[in-house]
Order: structure tokens, then sequence, then C-alpha cells
DNA sequence: CCAATAGTGTCTATCAGACATTATCTA
DNA sequence: TAGATAATGTCTGATAGACACTATTGG
């Protein structure tokens, strides 16, 4: 006689880069377990509707943001008896990406969604284990930061280059050699020149936008962490 | 009213490198659906007896091969509609490595398991979706052997220089530079001098030992692949 | 000695780090 | 012009690639 089945979720870690701050996308939960407490976006997979695994990561997005984000990655599954008070439990992780102004709107019209800064969450308790999600996805994205342009992903469509690279700053926890910075994208190709300025302070700077190659392009060489 | 919950299994892609090939552990399937074909070693996670998936996966290893590999790391997880006949179904994949003499008593004695040339399991019809974890598990230990030393722990506990590198030569798929492939792991520090010897033909090789340090160790260079 | 394999010396090429310098805008 | 920010010039240092060389065994 089988076993019980353990639960699926999928939770997404959904980031974003805002007021000079790294910012994750948190959703009060509704329902019991952990009623009200802050959660990751996610919930169960739902086998009628859900083609794939992925899908089920968009649809819950989506019912939050509006919208689907830029960048969406697997990160890992966490499943075991104890995460859940429920009984065995498995969770599918995505990382996600995405311009705060793509699904601003959307978000700030609802109540039981929020953008927090990456360095408040670990002061919060959030339900089940997704404080740890958090800071598993943070580290890898803070791993390609030092060996990619992906992170480009949390920026809206048109950047500055001085943008990119204080994201990468905030990842990464040091400043970086603008000169070396620039040279590897140069050199790689990943961006196009859309012809736009963006005029501030000082000097207009060039506007650009990530080609589709800089999704999974990754240097020979890492930046130094 | 809840959905069906989907079938959750855990899959294994065990290598390990002997007869100067790279193999992959496959196992006969004993119960339908896809009964007698070759599929890698897993199965259902037991919500009796498992604390955590990783635990399922070093289960069903040791029930093929009689001991726990000495490396297990998670892959990715698929799930989908249309993999399995069953309905929806999710599998946590992970990559394993052993030494083949490690277990090798084990699996000679039992005739539904098998190990296969890499290059060969491309020509067979594996179960489910098998032949693609395969494929991506394999393109996962290619870019550990870029920049780390993982690969070692598919060889005996103790091993020569000439035989990680021809291990990760076979993994990239052309040949290194013998300098610049010791002169990394030397810089890092990432292997023991056990004192003792390798006599076969030739000058006697030393045989070395892994860090504990060397399970993840990254390098911030890779090998051009 | 030769064959075979292990291990080293050393030069070059590439690319990140450092940091000074120049460029282009607004007030 | 001063202040601010963008963008470049250029030197140094670290490390991988190339490849010749030396070392140590058995026969």
């Amino acid at each position: 006689m089988p076993n019980e089945k353990p639960l699926v979720t999928v939770d997404s870690v959904l980031f974003t880069y805002a007021d000079q701050e790294i910012q994750v996308l948190l959703v009060k939960r509704a329902l019991a377990p952990e009623i009200d407490k802050w959660a990751l976006p996610g919930g169960i997979v739902d086998t009628d509707a859900d083609e794939d695994l992925e899908r089920t990561a968009l649809r819950k997005l989506q019912e939050k943001t509006g919208v689907a984000p830029r960048y969406l990655d697997q990160l890992e599954t966490r499943g075991s008896q104890s995460r859940d008070p429920r009984g065995w439990s498995i969770t599918v992780v995505y990382t996600a990406l995405i311009a705060k102004q793509d699904c601003q709107s959307h978000i700030s019209s609802v109540a039981d969604a929020q953008w927090v800064s990456l360095d408040n969450v670990s002061s919060m308790t959030l339900a089940f284990d997704h404080n740890e999600l958090i800071t598993s996805a943070a580290e890898r994205l803070k791993q390609r930061a030092l060996y990619s342009i992906a992170p480009g992903y949390a920026l809206a469509d048109k950047f500055t280059l001085s943008e990119l690279q204080h994201l990468h700053e905030l990842l990464i926890g040091k400043p970086l050699q603008k000169r070396s910075f620039r040279r590897r994208i140069d050199q790689a190709g990943l961006l196009i020149d859309t012809g736009k300025k963006r005029r501030e302070h000082g000097r207009p700077a060039t506007l650009y936008k990530l080609k589709e190659k800089s999704r999974n392009y990754t240097f020979l060489r890492n930046l130094e962490s």
C-alpha cells in the first residue's frame, strides 16, 4: 500500500533593484498554516491547470505582480518531514528578476504584497523555511554577479552601465573597478546601445538593453569576491 | 477541493570513472510503467521512512550499490503532466559520484544493475525522461570540471594527478595542459600527498587524496572549454 | 641504454585591478 | 567656471596556454 504523497509547492524569490537597494517580494499568507505571516509568492501545484513546474511558478507570480518576470531560473528543491506543520512537504524554489516599474502598479494596489529590502528580510520571521530560501537565492545571485550580467534583468529595459555596476556591487558586497566591469561587457558584446541617453546630473549616460545572449553568458574569469 | 497531488520521485545520476571512460549506473525497472526498461536508480519518496529528499536519494542508491556515494549534489527538479504516463509527476534529480571499486562487488552480484559508458547511453532508450536527465547531469559535471576538482570524487580514495587530469579531459572533451592543471591545484592546496607512489610503467606517480575543501572549492578562472 | 610516464622551467597571452585622465552635461 | 557624472588610457599583476625540458622507474 502506497504512502501518503508529500505536499508539493512552488515558491519564487523575486528580486528587483530600486532605491539603491535589492528588494524581495513578500506576500501575506491568507490561509493556515502560518496565516498572516509574510512569505514568498508561491503555492501548491495545480495538476489540472499547470503543465509543468515553471508554469506553476509563473502563474503564482502573475497573480501577485500581474506580469511574467523577465528572468526565471530554478534554484533548488527542499523537501522534508519537518519544514511544514502539515507533514512531509516539498518546495521547488525559483529565482526571478523583474524591473520594479514593470509591476509596481499592480503590487501597490493590493495590501497583501510588498517589496522588502534584502537587508531587512533577515530581521523578519517569515513562514516556513522562507528566510533560508531567500538567503540561498541571494547567494546564487551573488555568484551570478561575479561571472555574468544576469542581474541586469532586475533593471528596467533600458539602463545605464553605472546602474548595472551598482547593482552588482550591492550583490557582491564590495566596490568594483569601473574599467574592469565595462571592459568585460564590451568584449563579450552583451549589450545593445539604444542610442539614447539619460540626463540627470553630469555627463549624460548611454542607455543600453540586454542582448538575449546575456541571459546565459558566463565569463571565463570571475570578478574578485 | 484540493487537486490530486503529483507523484514525487527522486532519481540519481551516479557517475564513475573506469576503463578510461565515464560510466553511469543504470537499473532495470521491475515494475510498470516502463517495466524492463533501463532507468536511473531512484524511486518514490517514502514519507514514513525518509526524513528529507537527500535521504531518499541515499536510500535508493544504497539499495543498488550497497554504499553511500562520496559526492551527492542536487541537480534540478523536473515536473510536468506528460513525463510519466501515470499523470502529473515530479522528479528531484541528484548527481552522485563514487569510485567504481567501492561498490562493484555489490553491483556485479545483481542482474538488474549495470554500469554503462556515458558515450553509449545516448543510443539507449531509457525510461521516462532519463536520457535528458543524464545529459543535463553530464553538462553540469563538465562545468564543474572547468572550475573545480569535484570530479575527483569519482576516483578511488588515492589517485594520481594523471588520472584526475584524464577524467577532466574526458568530461571537457579536449586535452588539457598538464602544467596548467597541476599549477592551479597546487596553488589552491586542494590535495594531500599520501606519501605513497603508484608503480606501473615509467616513473612512479605520487598518490594524492582529496582535501575536504575540494568538495566546494571553485577556481576564479575557468579552464577553456 | 631505451621506452614510458611523472613532474618542472619558463615564456607568452589574456584579462582583472588600480587609478589617473579626459569628456560632456547642468547650474 | 565649478560640480557632477560618464567614459577612456594605460600600467601592473595574476594565472592559463604552450611546449621544451628534466626525473625516475622497468626492462
